[in-house]
DNA sequence: TTGTAGGCGTTATCAG
DNA sequence: CTGATAACGCCTACAA
């Protein structure tokens, strides 16, 4: 009664154990079982045509009978190719990154392809050990949320070291200056027309809670809210402006920011450049008793689920995440012509709801007094 | 003119361009490098004491100068390790998923492992193809929140796969009946203490809207539920209880058919399983004009940011999710000896916060109308 | 302590 | 069309 598992089980005609680890049938096995080479057996399985049907009917099923499947370490090693590609975000918590991770991953998979996601926590040495981990895995190309600038002192090396090594790189939501890859980002349509329909409304005093200057989306959004107000004579106020760090914590310091202004110098609405800001800001409006769109009218930039549940929900400029991953795995996986574009911009829609609301409501009430609701 | 770039540049002694994939060093070029065999470079590169010092600093010194970096598929091969592990969650853009693969990632990441991190979309057919696809890039281990139970006709026979190969797996979040592998799930206390605050609150009509019955945790909860109703000695209506999928949608379906109740059948509070059903459930509440907590006192499981939106705050009950992924990851790389305990339950904390009121306040009112405010 | 050599499973290059 | 056979880059007995 020494037999091991295996031998007991098949003699007594018993149900397997769950635990027998047979090790996986290899390439040889399936030659073997159908009587030819090995090279042959490869040649069916990778689809080559030089085969003859009757060898391609053997090596297939015996392939099925052994339940065979290519060790894709060994063709990796020998073919250089490993069937996944690495995508790097910045934040897998915030949901509009949660959103790319998983359009992206999902069409990877659809392809065959798996997707080693990383977060890079919004801090630039973070980027370089995960970009270095994922390039180690020899990830046949790399979709990027990229952080800092290649002009300053310590920049993306990681990312010069990516492209250097001649794998794919396209560079998703954001872009770095002086990188010259594919890449697909966001419009600033949304927030033009965001700002334009504040100015119909009378409002003269929009602050905006902005990105990080380091990003090129904090760029650009500001640029695009300062061309708004320029193009309708508006005269911006450095102190309306502050500048976050895409995380809710920023979102509730400007908000603090915003209403600690003498109270003829506070602002009358704002837009506030991401959605972890958003949601921290509105926090804290929410905290201080500020009520939207009375005391402020609010615009937050990428459209939450969360938003749905403020009374009144809030507005937001949507973008469509899905397409941007689609967009970005596309051009991954067949890269623009050396004429083509080579930069996607993706038009992003202003949504309004009732958060927003003419200049003149908080001209008449005594509101932004920051919490007391006396 | 039609030379390669590669060429051209060789021919006209041009700076090399940017875009020079050079073949990354191999081991044979550190050993020839430092003037030691590859076996010698192995070694000192792998820690074998068997070394001496000198070719100890030889190699290193070479294998720096080079840029060296062990070729993992290599590796992988050799030693039918991968470095690599799999996580498959069914909803990457569900902030408490989202936190898990995060905090997975982060601490596979600082102990050299790169996380492959899947979808499963809450469906039983696409959980099975990304775990065979998991299983087929040989990760060394798989932290997965499982779909689906062994006794059902179709069960998760990809988890069974997994468990008879011998690949180390870990559920969290999930248990699955029947399957004996280690796993992390919350504790159903916090659950527990809702209810009996909304009990101690004077409401008598206390909805739940239930995760599906497929998954352990819509089951332990609901099951906390009914006990503590019971133990309460109330007396429990099955029309309060709404089977939901964990889906936003579900939410406002169990909204609408709580509200579609006659008024004096309708519950003065309700309890909601997960994050996502509550943002979907508020949204809804929020829409039919119904106020939490005078209208309808709420307790969501799971603590989003989104609840410090509402006014008042929405009572939750918090889970500590990366300590949970914490728990998975350690799980996994040190496995629990066949004596000790196997199943980890994570304590869960109700925080009650202004959303929930005396049960009193709805009887005042002639509200849960839906909708209309007259 | 060091070097030689075999093999992990696959693909690709040759002759047949 | 097929079959030997040589890599791919690394690890590790085994022998020196």
């Amino acid at each position: 009664m020494t037999l091991s598992p295996d031998t007991r089980a098949k003699e007594l005609g018993v149900a397997q154990l769950p635990s027998t680890p047979r090790p996986p049938a290899t390439l040889r096995d399936v030659a073997a079982a159908a009587g030819v080479s090995v090279a042959t057996a490869s040649r069916v399985l990778s689809g080559n045509p030089a085969t003859s049907s009757t060898s391609r009917q053997a090596v297939t099923a015996a392939a099925a009978q052994l339940d065979f499947h290519p060790n894709v370490q060994a063709r990796a090693l020998r073919s250089s190719r490993t069937a996944s590609i690495g995508l790097l975000i910045p934040d897998i918590r915030n949901p509009h990154f949660g959103d790319l991770a998983h359009c992206v991953e999902m069409h990877a998979r659809e392809r065959g392809l798996v997707t080693l996601i990383s977060a890079s926590d919004e801090r630039l040495d973070t980027q370089e050990t995960a970009l270095r981990l994922l390039m180690s895995h020899n990830v046949d190309g790399l979709i990027v949320v990229p952080q800092g600038r290649r002009d300053s002192p310590r920049g993306p090396e990681a990312l010069d070291a990516v492209v250097q090594r001649g794998i794919p790189l396209v560079l998703a939501d954001r872009m770095v200056s002086g990188l010259d890859v594919p890449a697909v980002v966001p419009g600033t349509n949304g927030l033009t027309d965001a700002v334009n329909e504040l100015l119909s409304l009378g409002h003269e005093r929009i602050a905006l809670i902005a990105g990080p200057a380091t990003s090129s989306t904090g760029r650009e959004r500001r640029l695009a809210f300062d061309a708004a107000l320029d193009a309708a004579g508006a005269t911006p106020d450095p102190d309306l402006v502050h500048e976050g760090d895409f995380q809710p914590a920023s979102g509730r310091e400007g908000v603090a920011r915003l209403l600690g202004l003498p109270p003829g110098r506070r602002p009358s609405a704002v837009v506030i450049a991401d959605g972890p800001m958003a949601v921290g800001a509105l926090a804290a409006l929410n905290e201080r008793g500020v009520r939207i769109p009375q005391d402020l009218s609010v615009v937050a930039h990428d459209d939450l689920d969360a938003f749905r549940l403020c009374d009144p929900p809030v507005s937001a400029i949507a973008q469509d995440i899905a397409a941007m991953g689609a967009v970005a795995l596309n051009l991954l996986l067949e890269p623009p012509a050396d004429g083509e574009e080579r930069t996607v911009r993706q038009p992003t829609l202003f949504i309004q709801r009732g958060s927003v609301a003419e200049a003149g409501l908080q001209k008449s009430t005594t509101t932004m007094e920051g919490g007391d609701d006396s």
